[in-house]
DNA sequence: TAGTCAATAGTTGTCCTACAACTAGTCTTG
DNA sequence: CAAGACTAGTTGTAGGACAACTATTGACTA
């Protein structure tokens, strides 16, 4: 069988595929910056989908900040080069970010337990007692040198117990991939810090600056699976946004 | 004449209209958090607009981390609180930002000249040579209390006299305004900064730390409108950001 | 009784066709 | 040459239909 649906594979929604298709295209420069993209019309027919659904994807990487639809005219791909899709908008792994940027990412545990949920965990991960959670304390690498630290507590309540074992070692996202439960959405602060508390080894800064992104990630259905502070080293790391109205 | 689209009047596309009222219902609590909000079907009757405009408004909510569209089941609304709407994903002004917060917003003028550009400039601005560029250095306000020093230049190549003369006093989206052409993305970076150069008066922190938003912003058409180095006073505001996958 | 499964109503996802609104050119006209 | 009319192309909105999915109810079974 070889429906519309399914020349991409993958069991994603129909307008996500062909989203993720057209953003892959863009960033092999198919069209270059300020360029015109082929029309919703030209697009439904070559991708054998409706125009309700290009015009959907096409929302989609406009708000991304990728694309800019204009009313009568056609869609234009922005100058903003490759800056874009390493930006914090997306809400991907340290590890993904990392070798998207073109280095080999890895973790150095620390600490890794099971212990009663603190005051402040209680409130970020909404539980109600001091349930046993997992907290994790990594030094994040790039290319094997140390680029941040991370204090990460994660919410087991609803985890099967192999899944946490296999936490403590590995990658959290990919551990929750397995069951299905990646987060898809986090709010993140961001902050300056200075203080001689973060980190360990040699490689921590001088100066005793990092700069702090505290996030809370969330599930599908809107509960919070994980509650994590993670400490930059200035400079090793470049934090874009894009900002839209 | 009472068409369908003139009946919140303005002249932004209906679609916009449409979901700057939902956003507006939902921040007014008309739907609680983990609510579900009327049906596609349903708002497009009480609209009267046809459901895929209606579906077209949700999406951007959805973008914009307000509401979770789910197959099958329902549009619900998130349980962010009152985070998002002050969040940095979407572009405002300093002051608008500040006034949605609660406070009184302000600016104090430090310097505000027409000087060539510098090298950084030339090439943040995609300019070619050295033209003159508005150059200004203020204190960002609230309730008459400094959060943030701003040293900010101002591509001035395509815009007439009296709008710069009026920048030189006033807010700068303010002015960009009356002539229409309001920044309508802005491509920013984010540091944590240890200097003593930074700032002035006795209200700068002794730490010499600021949180630094490094931004470009751009018109309708992609051009640079403005490059803008923002030193936040760590502790006087809260940076969020909302990232989905 | 408890558990499983089938049926069902309600909701979002996608499709089709048509037309309105807008843009950027080309052509006409003075 | 300039200004306006015209036109082809593109995005925005409309309306109706059906597919895919979810959550609940009720019937059936062990």
């Amino acid at each position: 069988m070889n429906t519309p649906a399914d020349q991409f594979g993958g069991r994603a929604s129909l307008t996500r595929r062909i989203s993720d298709d057209i953003r892959r295209r863009i960033l092999a420069k198919e069209w270059g910056p300020g360029e015109k993209i082929h029309s919703e019309s030209e697009l439904s027919t070559t991708y054998k989908v409706s125009r309700v659904t290009v015009r959907t994807a096409l929302k989609t990487l406009e708000y991304q900040g990728l694309v800019d639809i204009r009313h009568g005219s056609g869609t234009y791909v922005n100058n903003f080069g490759r800056s874009i899709p390493t930006g914090l908008n997306e809400l991907r792994s340290m590890s993904e970010t990392i070798s998207e940027l073109g280095y080999e990412p890895g973790m150095e545990y620390k600490v890794a337990t099971i212990r009663p949920a603190t005051e402040t965990e209680i409130d970020k991960l909404r539980l109600d007692n001091p349930d046993p959670v997992l907290y994790l304390e990594r030094a994040v690498l790039a290319d094997g040198k140390a680029v941040a630290f991370s204090y990460d507590t994660i919410n087991i309540s609803s985890l099967p117990e192999e899944v946490v074992e296999e936490m403590k070692q590995g990658s959290v996202f990919a551990s929750l991939d397995t069951i299905n439960s990646r987060p898809i959405r986090a709010l993140a602060e961001v902050d300056a810090v200075i203080s001689k508390e973060i980190g360990w080894g040699d490689e921590r800064p001088a100066n005793d600056l990092f700069l702090l992104l505290q996030q809370v990630h969330y599930a599908g259905d809107g509960e919070p699976l994980m509650y994590s502070k993670t400490y930059f080293m200035e400079g090793r790391f470049q934090f874009l946004i894009l900002r839209t109205r």
